[in-house]
DNA sequence: GCCAACGTTGGC
DNA sequence: GCCAACGTTGGC
């Protein structure tokens, strides 16, 4: 059972969304970072993710997911017509990975990034390193509980 | 809109 | 294999 983080810009696809999907469900396509990518790969479900909101008004965690399914080739990158479209992937060769997420929790409030770097027993998370800009993140045991608890969970 | 930081690409 | 150029991310 391991911990992670997603992020993902509102604007484009935020908790809201995923919480309207049908079984508020939804794969998790268009990562096009190879370190993302195998993180994605070393996802086993039942794991869980926070959902980070990035490059908003707002950034913070807005929830969590459970991973649903594990990786599986990301079919948006041979689709010409996808913003992710990457020609050098097809379906003999995928190169790109996806999971399927599950919203399990979406919080009543946002644990804000300014919370998350006051907060002394997140100081060595991957999210708050300097120059972080991975979409998807590995986030340790002790880190889950505590951002859970600023959660209020 | 700005800028720092980073990953990727491509020339050599 | 090196490294400069470029594109992207993401906070502010």
């Amino acid at each position: 059972m391991a911990y992670w983080l997603f992020k993902s810009e509102p604007a484009s696809f935020s908790i809201d969304d995923l919480a309207a999907r049908p079984g508020q469900t939804e794969h998790w396509d268009g990562v096009r970072n190879f370190q993302a990518r195998n993180y994605m790969r070393a996802m086993a479900p039942g794991d869980l993710a926070f959902f980070y909101h990035s490059s908003c008004a707002v950034p913070g965690v807005v929830g969590e997911v459970e991973i649903g399914r594990a990786a599986y080739p990301d079919f948006t990158a041979w689709d010409p017509q996808n913003p992710h479209y990457d020609p050098r992937a097809s379906a003999s060769r995928p190169i790109w990975s996806m999971v399927d997420v599950v919203l399990r929790a979406r919080y009543p409030r946002i644990v804000t990034l300014t919370e998350l770097k006051a907060c002394p027993a997140l100081a060595g998370m991957r999210l708050l390193a300097r120059g972080n800009r991975l979409s998807v993140l590995p986030v340790s045991a002790e880190e889950w509980s505590v951002i859970c608890g600023l959660a209020g969970r």
